[in-house]
RNA sequence: CAAUCAUUG
């Protein structure tokens, strides 16, 4: 069973999903694992849709999901933004030894946020006893997603207030936070602190502080931090020309593409 | 450890 199901696996994680169906529906004994496998290989093929219907399938066969299951089952919710589905889901977890559970109350929180349920996350959010920085960016990010700006920069201050250390991912959503607000003045002030933590940016990071300065009309310190970013991608690229375009900047937009193929950088 | 959580264009 170990065996057929790394097999599952790999052709899922290789997009190969009719191998991966093939191996899955000739398997005569599967375990909780094995269904697990073949949900999220249906999820890598963009098959969400199939990945909820086998659930249903699983449950009915009375194989019992465990909490990676559930965990796997809400970001497939999240992802198709299965708001009903995901509520449904939520019920029966409430019913489970695992409905506590730090990694899959996170799942949770991603879900209602991008289902536009932002009482519902953060419902989620305060019935956990314990969180981790993963959940706190995922509530910061869900607000951010959502144009309350203020209410995510608030939480980013409760979290630092506690102590919990922000990583690269949780500067991202309260950046993202600053762009939606037009909040410089906070954007700036992220960025200061970044800068008195850390030398070199992480690339998302960057971005980041691109995009929220030119979210913010500051256009030119967009332009500044792109040229001192060292580690740029293509959404680094994306962001830079899409600005210069909303500034009647065009021939400088044509300029950088030219630019980013010359250096391999290859579009998406 | 055979499967699993948050993020910018």
């Amino acid at each position: 069973v170990v065996t057929a199901t790394n097999v599952v696996n790999m052709y899922g994680k290789c997009g190969s999903l009719r191998n991966s169906q093939r191996c899955f529906d000739k398997m005569l004994s599967k375990n909780i694992i094995t269904w697990t496998t073949m949900i999220s290989s249906y999820s890598e093929s963009g098959m969400g849709y199939m990945a909820l219907h086998l659930f249903e399938q699983m449950l009915q066969e009375c194989v019992l999901p465990n909490m990676v299951t559930f965990i796997t089952i809400i970001t497939i919710c999240t992802n198709q933004v299965a708001k009903i589905e995901g509520k449904r889901i939520h019920v029966y977890i409430l019913c489970t030894e695992y409905k506590l559970d730090i990694a899959l109350c996170n799942s949770l929180i991603s879900m209602y946020g991008q289902c536009d349920a932002l009482a519902h996350a953060r419902q989620t959010f305060d019935g956990m006893l314990a969180k981790n920085v993963v959940s706190w960016s995922g509530m910061i990010a869900a607000y951010a997603q959502h144009s309350q700006g203020m209410a995510a920069l608030s939480l980013f201050q409760e979290m630092q207030l506690i102590e919990v250390t922000a990583n690269d991912i949780t500067l991202v959503s309260v950046l993202d936070a600053c762009a939606n607000q037009t909040c410089l003045s906070a954007g700036e002030c992220v960025h200061t602190l970044i800068f008195s933590d850390t030398l070199e940016l992480n690339v998302l990071v960057g971005n980041s502080i691109v995009n929220m300065y030119n979210k913010c009309g500051k256009f030119l310190d967009a332009w500044k931090t792109f040229t001192r970013l060292k580690e740029k991608d293509t959404a680094t690229w994306s962001v830079i020309m899409g600005a210069c375009a909303e500034h009647g900047q065009g021939m400088e937009a044509v300029r950088l593409m030219d630019q980013m193929m010359h250096k391999g950088v290859g579009l998406d």
